[in-house]
RNA sequence: GACUCCGUAGCUCAGCUGGAUAGAGCAACUGCCUUCUAAGCAGUAGGUCGCAGGUUCGAAUCCUGCCGGGGUCGCCA
């Protein structure tokens, strides 16, 4: 039950009985809650956008429209206002209604079939398999499993995928720094490490296992010999390290696409074949970059992809000198393969740092679906890791970068997942290590587990009361609930199905988290009106019809919590340690 | 130089894809625990939504041009 869509209906057939058939000016009609409480419950915009149509002015109109909503048994009033806003105010049943079917359907409510089960990729994490995740890679992860939880409850057919960068040049650096761990290990020389290799320990583990299966034949032979065996090994291994790590914050994808096995199934040749077809691509002279000098710049022909067509400012080769291909057409031939899967829709999580990356892609995607794909990337911007407001360094170079395993066995994976949300995914994100730790409200993650806490603790009161709280309750009175702080609970009920809603149209799971703040707000300042009227507590010892009411209205906000932490991927804490 | 994201209260940020008098939280000031609900709550103050144009009934939101900050810019992935 959603009361604005249920408004909104209404208003589409007041349009409709008008002859208003015009199905974009249908569209753009909304029935929105209004930011003053004053204005209403649900304001429209109705009457502004068909006056034009209906040829009449949007203050008469909006009179016209009023004589036929106040007929309707939820409708109390209506006030047309401004230029010609059409303000609704409901009747509180609607409300109670809407109070006793949370109770009644629980933790669907919310839950929607917005999404069609139309089928959705999502592509987050991706980390290149070169070593554990560490803490820039948590915040992307987070967010597209977040996102990817949202479109589920919407009603999405979603996939989780992987891709994994298993072909390049940082693969064979990957293998050769295992095997110099490997000679470490059978000759007790020293490793000594050049700068573009991986000097981290966990590839020790990864030597020894080589050793154990095929022992010291490696030792002294070419790079051609051992090579193959542990660029295998070391993937493998590798991948199962991330996997572990994403494990930990219960992250699991449904799909690992390995570009090795892009390439090896000739997907590239395919996807170049069709590209040539579409009239994509050209054999061509790039000219060298501006404002940065490059001594090492060659001009040469090369077969380039263009996507100036589709707004990047370059075209993009697919070749390099070497001639062998790019990362780019690697990746090209990936999202063909998305695209061959039938996807109504893809989404692709990246770091900021790939922001000069999207236009390529989205070409790729337009020229090979003649447009009819629907592509959304999401950007991650940089995590600043503060311990007491002060940065930790980190420097991945050096092999001490901070593991995103530290950080969960410092802070917890529940923390991890909720602070990952507090910011809008392209805004940079704080992350005060020592912060997130306080019970206090500065800490938002303790901030809205709080109020769960207290809802844990009447859940316990109640029952010396001779109130189950795990008992259906739908029929208290919710008529009992009238003053301002639990109307004010109420109306975020109500709202709840829409915020899923919009969040999940604009691909911003964050949004779920600061609702998830206004409610324990709204629950916190009425909890604490109790302190200075006794009347105003939850639980008051000889009026039960009414303290059955208010535990009806604080079980309903434990379900919506835990519904809203369920998508954010937190568990619901029920007391304090 | 080009592209891209960002610019909203002293600070950190929301702002429901164009709605009405722009909202929170910190910090500041003021209140609320002898008792069952203070790990919290209530209140005050704080703004030229970077600047200038444009689009329309209506702009923080869309378009253009500047200013400032981050990111990226063939033969890395």
């Amino acid at each position: 039950m959603n009361i604005f869509e249920y408004v909104k209906t209404i208003l589409l057939d007041i349009a409709k009985s008008r002859g208003v058939e015009d199905d974009i000016l249908l569209h753009k009609i909304t029935a929105e809650p209004p930011k003053e409480d004053i204005h209403g419950d649900v304001s429209t915009n109705i009457a502004l956008l068909c006056s034009k149509k209906l040829n009449s002015n949007p203050r008469q109109l909006a009179e016209s429209f009023k004589e036929l909503l106040v007929k309707n048994t939820y409708i109390d009033n209506v006030q047309i206002a401004g230029p010609g806003f059409i303000n609704i105010f409901l009747n509180k049943n609607i409300f109670y209604e809407c109070c006793k079917n949370v109770l009644n359907i629980k933790n669907e409510y919310g839950r929607s079939n917005y999404g069609k089960s139309e089928k959705v990729n999502i592509e987050y994490v991706s980390a290149n398999p070169t070593g554990p995740m560490h803490i820039g890679h948590a915040r992307g992860a987070v967010f597209g499993d977040s996102l990817a939880n949202l479109l589920q409850y919407v009603g999405y057919n979603v996939t989780r995928e992987y891709y994994i960068n298993d072909a390049g040049q940082q693969i064979i650096n990957l293998a050769k720094s295992v095997y110099i761990r490997y000679i470490e290990i059978l000759t007790k020389k020293e490793a000594v490490f050049d700068d573009d290799l991986y000097p981290g320990e966990y590839l020790i583990a990864v030597a020894k296992e080589i050793i154990d299966i095929y022992g010291d034949r490696f030792l002294s032979c070419d790079e051609q010999n051992w090579i193959k065996v542990f660029k295998e090994f070391s993937t493998n291994a590798m991948m199962n390290i991330i996997k572990e790590d994403l494990s930990l914050i219960n992250i699991y994808h449904d799909n690992f696409v390995s570009e090795e096995h892009i390439k090896s199934i000739g997907l590239i040749d395919k996807v170049v074949k069709l590209l040539n077809k579409n009239g994509s691509i050209y054999e061509g002279v790039l000219d060298p970059p501006k404002g940065q000098k490059n001594e090492n710049w060659e001009s040469r022909p090369q077969l380039l992809f263009k996507s100036t067509l589709f707004g990047d400012d370059l075209d993009r080769p697919l070749k390099k000198a070497d001639n062998t291909w790019t990362y780019f057409a690697a990746d090209s031939a990936y999202h063909y393969d998305k695209f061959k899967r039938n996807y109504t829709s893809l989404i692709n999580v990246w770091g900021a740092d790939h922001g000069g990356y999207i236009k390529r892609i989205e070409g790729i995607i337009k020229s090979i679906s003649n447009s009819k794909l629907k592509f959304d990337v999401k950007l991650c911007q940089l995590v600043n890791l503060n311990k007491d407001g002060k940065p930790v360094k980190m420097s991945k170079r050096a092999g001490n970068f901070i593991s995103m395993k530290s950080v969960i066995d410092s802070v917890g994976a529940d923390v991890l997942r909720f602070i990952m949300l507090t910011r809008k995914n392209d805004a940079p994100l704080d992350f005060d290590l020592a912060k997130v730790k306080e019970q206090s409200k500065d800490n938002p993650v303790f901030y809205v587990q709080y109020a769960n806490v207290r809802i844990n603790s009447l859940y316990k009161k109640a029952q010396n009361h001779g109130i189950n709280l795990n008992d259906e309750l739908i029929n208290v009175n919710f008529d009992l609930l009238n003053n301002s702080s639990e109307i004010n609970i109420i109306k975020l009920i109500a709202k709840w199905p829409r915020q899923v809603e919009a969040a999940a149209k604009a691909n911003e799971p964050h949004r779920i988290t600061f609702y998830l703040n206004d409610l324990a707000s709204a629950f916190h300042s009425s909890w604490s009106l109790g302190n200075e009227d006794p009347s105003l507590r939850y639980i008051i010892d000889n009026n039960m019809d009414l303290s059955k009411a208010r535990l009806a209205l604080a079980k309903i906000v434990k379900i919506i919590m835990a519904s809203g932490l369920s998508i954010i991927g937190v568990e619901p804490v029920d007391k304090l340690s």
